[in-house]
RNA sequence: GGCCCCUUCGUCUAGUGGUUAGGACGCAAGGUUUUCAUCCUUGAAACAGGAGUUCGAUUCUCCUAGGGGCUGCCA
């Protein structure tokens, strides 16, 4: 037998498909980042598709935020409603048309049907199976024998509804007895029995298809490999598994990505967690144009993309190395699906911020000044007599986001007051004589840079016979108002020898006031 | 309740049929530092339980327990 001619590889083509219902949360960020970094490192497209087809629950402003946020995070669709490919459009709603003859084309072949059961007829009969304790109430292969539909009415009645213009649905019909079985990429064989699924709606009576038919024919269409989506799409996998081969195509590779979960109790993360957690769960921040209500964000709370998109990366995914510090373009090639584990994780705010001082203290002090700037004139301070550069090489080491090193406001302004415990532990009674003579020192110099400034403190303390301890405190206070803070030598240096002095006299006289 | 998925330090995780079960965050102690932070060193901290397979199981199988998801004309 010659060997099997292995076909042409078919380019990898994945796609983000989140609904416009809101902000995305950082669990739908990390799905989107798995499904680029899967395209990427193979080559292939990352498309998005805008999954609206719940009409009611349509929120204005939630697909911009959706794009918006994949930008900040630094990966963008290779297609998508913005820049379109040739596999358009990308919003269901403007596909609608598309959806009705395939669903037709299902019940021709008979593997769907027409329902006109009301809502309340279906509300009915939920609990008269639940009140008969039965396992799973549900529209299947038993209780649709007892519903209105094409199945149960005579060919005339169903055709005299079509022909009213009534509200019908289309839904799938599932076979009876059969084992559905599919090889996820994460998860390996997966098996349901058939008498577990439902007669799930396919077409629903407003016209638009649900997301299960929907999903179906534009991953079909749009010529998608690998369906890479949260675990809560794991029981509905063997419906759309059925749906492709009643369609007679080719399913795609479906990898279930397991869950982000609360840190604290129980479940997965959800958008109703808000900042009830002590941390952001959206990317960006979010006002709601219902109730205006505000929802922050990581950009906001002043996290670096690459640090909220490296810990994210790390939540169900690992390298396989020690190394923990990855940029995107690291991430795209370290990633394989094969690495990403099955069980949910609990996100760590803290480990997110520990990324965020690494990524901060990677930044070139420039870069940093930059990002600093708007933070200063937000306080409305005179930066210009202050070396930038040299305050935030002073306060980067000690900073986990930009906005701690503000923390040097003493840098622009003179205290006005003076860290209590500070004075209560150190500021002794002969305090101000020392202070007094240490002034006269430094009154003394003429090179006033802060190796110069530490070599005459030094001997000066010498001299004295006093340690560190009973001077410096004091001296420090004085001069940032602070009992805390980066060498004190640097700071006199970069205040300069004029504003030290003054600031030293301003504080004895206070004090001795 | 039913169905499906999952289970290594507090958390994220590496790992192998025979390892001192490794790393990171966090925590604690010590060192460096005038101080805080950084940095360095050290430490405490895990294979859910029970059977079975095996010379030997954290690793393979089964059961139990626990956790999670789904159970809509929502996605």
């Amino acid at each position: 037998m010659p060997p099997k001619i292995k076909t042409m590889e078919r380019r990898v083509r994945v796609r983000f498909a989140p609904s416009p219902t809101g902000p995305l949360h950082m669990g739908g960020v990390r799905t989107a980042l798995y499904n680029y970094l899967f395209a990427k490192k193979n080559q292939g497209d990352f498309i998005l598709r805008i999954e609206d087809t719940d009409q009611t629950r349509y929120v204005k402003g939630a697909e911009d935020y959706i794009l918006e946020s994949l930008k900040w995070c630094g990966f963008q669709p290779d297609e998508g409603p913005e820049n379109p490919g040739k596999f358009g459009p990308y919003r269901q709603s403007e596909r609608k048309a598309l959806y009705k003859q395939y669903a037709d084309q299902l019940v021709e072949a008979g593997h769907a049907y027409y329902a006109f059961d009301t809502p309340e007829e279906l509300d009915e009969m939920r609990e008269r199976l639940k009140a008969a304790k039965v396992a799973s109430p549900q529209y299947n292969a038993i209780t649709r024998n007892s519903m209105k539909n094409s199945l149960t009415l005579s060919e005339d009645e169903v055709n005299r509804r079509l022909a009213s213009g009534g509200p019908y649905v289309i839904r799938i019909q599932i076979p009876r007895n059969e084992e559905i079985r599919f090889q996820d990429a994460i998860r390996g064989w997966v098996v349901v029995h058939s008498s577990n699924l439902d007669d799930k709606v396919l077409f629903k009576s407003d016209g638009m298809p649900t997301y299960h038919m929907a999903n179906i024919v534009d991953d079909h269409l749009m010529e998608i490999t690998h369906v890479i989506r949260g675990e809560e799409w794991l029981p509905s996998a063997p419906l759309h598994i059925l749906l492709y081969r009643f369609f007679g195509w080719e399913a795609p590779t479906f990898a279930h990505l397991p869950l982000i979960l609360k840190p604290d109790g129980n479940g997965k993360l959800s958008k109703r967690d808000g900042d009830r957690l002590g941390f952001p769960v959206f990317p960006l921040e979010w006002k709601d144009p219902e109730t205006g209500a505000i929802s922050s964000g990581y950009r906001e709370k002043g996290y670096f993309p690459e640090a909220f998109v490296n810990a994210l990366a790390f939540l169900g995914w690992n390298p396989g190395t020690e190394r923990e510090l990855f940029k995107l373009n690291d991430l795209v090639e370290a990633f394989s699906l094969e690495r990403v584990g099955k069980a949910g994780a609990k996100y760590d705010a803290d480990k997110t911020k520990w990324y965020n001082q690494q990524y901060l203290r990677e930044k070139s002090n420039e870069t940093l000044v930059e990002l600093l700037k708007p933070h200063l004139a937000a306080k409305g301070w005179n930066v210009d007599a202050v070396d930038l550069t040299e305050m935030v090489d002073l306060m980067k080491e000690r900073a986990v986001f930009v906005e701690d090193m503000l923390e040097g406001a003493y840098f622009f302004e003179a205290p006005s007051t003076y860290d209590e415990k500070t004075i209560n532990k150190k500021w002794k009674e002969n305090t101000p004589a020392i202070i007094e003579k240490l002034l006269q020192v430094l009154k003394g110099l003429k090179d006033f840079s802060a190796e110069e400034i530490e070599k005459e403190f030094k001997a000066f303390i010498e001299q004295e016979g006093l340690g560190f301890g009973a001077v410096l405190p004091s001296f420090r206070v004085l001069v940032t108002g602070l009992g805390m803070g980066p060498s004190m030598f640097r700071i006199c240096n970069l205040l300069g020898k004029e504003e030290t002095i003054r600031r030293i006299e301003a504080g004895l006289t206070k004090m001795n006031g």
